[in-house]
DNA sequence: ATGTGCTAGTGTTCGTGTTCACATGGCGCC
DNA sequence: GGCGCCATGTGAACACGAACACTAGCACAT
């Protein structure tokens, strides 16, 4: 199953329900996002009956229902290794917090950025990561490091027991089999629009 | 098909490249990746008989019918929408550039940061963009504004006749069925984590 | 209390994408 | 020049996810 779906879902239901609205059907959810509606059902049925027939889903129900499958009912500290324009870009990132993943610390080897605090959060050198990351009990980590150095980051946090890291160098890193790895690469993206671009103008 | 493991196979044949391998079999690109070589093979031979028998592939050959393939071989002008944290991650990544995508324009509605030149780029007032879009003859789009000025962003790159947007910004926007569009929301990333995360605890 | 309408849940069908296994065909060595 | 090697290319089997169409159940009106 498709869990990017879930946290879509997710996203909708918080917008409904600051608008206020209490219920929703399975077809008005798949037009938002050119969905079938059964397989809107079908996603949301495979987890629990979370839906009333006759009526639909309840907005705020459901949202918590989601949030709970998703693990988005607690707060994830998040370790944020590399300080650069990436880095700042997705500490101040507002998407995160609201779906209650905190970043707790930052990490960068540049001396100019460390030992200071931006928004309550302190910068550490890195070295300190492993240390850190165990302190604060920190079981994700966030790769916005230079292609050259994110293997290397990504030992650390491996060896200072973090559980998942979403790496956004544009290298393959390895990690050992139990770490949850996701990469996004960011061009890899445009190149899928410069495919079609490219296949159109043939 | 997919298209991104085409990106993923040129990224990697880059690699290979630089490091002086001159042919290599779908076994050792699969490996690379987790993927089944069969489905490598199946992934290049439908753009044509790129591999030696009893060889493999050349790297460089199969690179540049590759990059042929995903529009890679030019250079595609790139308008930067939003030049706050995000923006200017943009910006500054690497991975752009080295695929032949070239930021030739940025926007930002802030007066502060209009009307000057970073690294030779110009940064233009937002009520420019149709006019600058269409007289550089950018055709690619990136927006990385708030959330609540995406779709007044991406109605004024439509109506410059853009084809092709990649969206930053957490909320759906709509664009004519024309344009292709291509959302990246960082914190879903984030939250297929959490759901293993999650499970695992349970 | 009963019927009607509406929408969730679900077995089945359908199609796409992945894997398997084999035949095909260059290349080099004898 | 012929023969064997080895990795590609590809038809067939398979699996998974998406779409359809039907059934079940709740709410509200009569």
């Amino acid at each position: 199953m498709t869990i990017r779906r879930l946290s879509v879902y997710t996203r909708c239901l918080l917008q409904l329900e600051e608008d206020g609205v209490k219920t929703v059907s399975s077809q008005e959810l798949a037009e938002r996002f050119n969905l079938n509606s059964a397989q809107v059902r079908k996603d949301l049925a495979y987890f629990g009956e979370f839906g009333v027939r006759g009526i639909g889903y309840y907005v705020s129900g459901l949202k918590a229902e989601l949030q709970k499958i998703l693990g988005l009912h607690r707060e994830w500290p998040v370790a944020l290794v590399g300080f650069g324009n990436l880095g700042s870009a997705l500490f101040h990132y507002k998407g995160f917090a609201r779906q209650g993943f905190r970043i707790s610390a930052i990490f960068d080897d540049d001396p100019a950025k460390c030992n200071r605090e931006v928004n309550g959060v302190p910068v550490l050198p890195a070295r300190e990561l492993g240390r850190e990351v165990k302190a604060r009990g920190i079981q994700i980590g966030i790769v916005a490091v230079p292609a050259e150095s994110a293997q290397a980051v990504t030992d650390q946090l491996a060896a200072a027991g973090i559980k998942a890291i979403l790496n956004f160098a544009p290298v393959r890193i390895r990690a050992p089999r139990d770490i949850r790895l996701k990469d996004v690469d960011l061009s890899i993206e445009l190149e899928t629009l410069s495919f079609y671009l490219a296949k159109s103008a043939r």
